[in-house]
DNA sequence: GTCACTTGTTACAAAAATGATACAAAGTTT
DNA sequence: AAACTTTGTATCATTTTTGTAACAAGTGAC
């Protein structure tokens, strides 16, 4: 497995330093961040596994950022707090988090809680990869999907711009190949927001895919009509 | 969801009631032992999704249970401890347990954390199904109905297409074999809208299929006069 | 066989789904 | 703010799907 990214987030700076020193002697790779908006930001620029969350933060919202941090990422969520109070360990666990840590606790013991939600998470997200852990997903006449990047290459290694809902609903219908997708599930997988009736967005994305990557006679995205849209596979 | 099945393990009966009330009370169904052997014994009998652990056990075998417990079911373990001993929370998370928590505790924290087991296993065990999620159904001389593909293939392994209404009235029929389905049921299970009678839909639909999957001697789908359509399922 | 009724078949028209294009709105960068 | 990129809406053309109507064929009762 790779190496797993752990966000650590925290205005503690001693902490910090004494946190990333561990883990990253325990093989982690660790990033940290100090405020609400910066942890936000590279829970949306990068695959993390785990986040460690202090809630006191300078700008912070406090347990407001759980689900916030979930709908960018999938990491599990171990939040670590000063306050021993029940309620808001609750709280917490009610909004999402995987577990609660007490300040002080010993470093032994957050490792241990890291790998028993990594344990849970990576089965959960292995599985939503298949085989494509690689970040690199090829396809069709020599195309590679690089998902760490967000650039699709052709066979000659050139990159070929995708804009990154392009790039999102490609990836989305690549991680079920040959299996029709409808407008609406693929809508979900790929923005926010709700799904109207009769959003043609999803197909005007599809058609200029599609002619990015010379897919015109439909090979590779595969209208299934009455239905939605289906990646096909290699066979 | 289904109900969560909860195994409770702990010789403190005292305790085991408490658990059990509260538990009940929020929804779970919950399973009680009081000793290593009927525990065993009740994991490997019903589907378990959370395992409330006391290491302290009459016959007890301490921690070497958790693996035990985890090669007979896929649940969640959280392991109960009147030691709060961090070299032992740490070697029980080691070992496979999800979270540990030490005697005594707000019953209102359990439920939490009970909560974030289960968000988790949860994820893990849906993620496991992907594989078989490529539903055929195999009929006929050779045709494969793909439920993930909404495609029809015959035995050379061709697509031969049906719409996706078409479709939906094969697989209705398919599902209910060698049952006489009304065409208002048909109607009903495969489209919107309300029957009419004397609606004759149903009728050409049904000729269509029967067209596309060389059917002209009604074998496969059997009319049966003045009731509706049957598909006849393999002898 | 004839009659009353149900079902199969065909042709055609209406409806729906999709692809393509142009343009407007929204968001970014400079 | 201007220039550019990205995304969505509106529109139209095309193709596909579906239902209606009409009639032919089949079925069982008498």
């Amino acid at each position: 497995m790779h190496k797993a990214n752990i966000l650590s987030i925290d205005d503690d700076a001693n902490l910090q330093f004494v946190v990333e020193q561990y883990l990253e002697e325990d093989g982690y790779n660790i990033i940290t961040a100090n405020d609400t908006k910066s942890a936000l930001e590279k829970a949306d620029s990068m695959p993390l596994d785990v986040i460690l969350l202090d809630l006191v933060l300078p700008d912070g919202e406090g347990m407001a950022i759980i689900p916030l941090l979930q709908q960018k990422c999938r990491a599990g969520i171990i939040v670590v707090s000063g306050k021993s109070d029940t309620t808001e360990k609750i709280i917490c666990l009610e909004m999402g988090a995987d577990d609660y840590m007490t300040k002080p606790f010993e470093m032994r013991e957050l490792a241990a809680r890291i790998k028993a939600v990594l344990r849970r998470t990576d089965k959960a997200q292995e599985a939503i990869k298949p085989e494509n852990q690689s970040e690199k997903i090829k396809f069709g006449d020599g195309w590679v999907l690089d998902t760490t990047q967000f650039q699709l290459f052709d066979k000659k290694g050139q990159s070929s711009y995708l804009t990154i809902g392009e790039f999102k609903l490609l990836e989305a219908l690549i991680l079920a190949p040959n299996r029709a997708l409808s407008r609406e599930h693929l809508f979900e997988l790929t923005r926010d927001g709700e799904f109207e009736a009769f959003d043609r967005a999803i197909d005007i994305q599809i058609g200029r895919i599609r002619k990015k990557i010379n897919d015109d006679k439909a090979e590779i995205i595969k209208t299934v009509r009455g239905v939605g849209y289906m990646f096909v596979a290699e066979t």
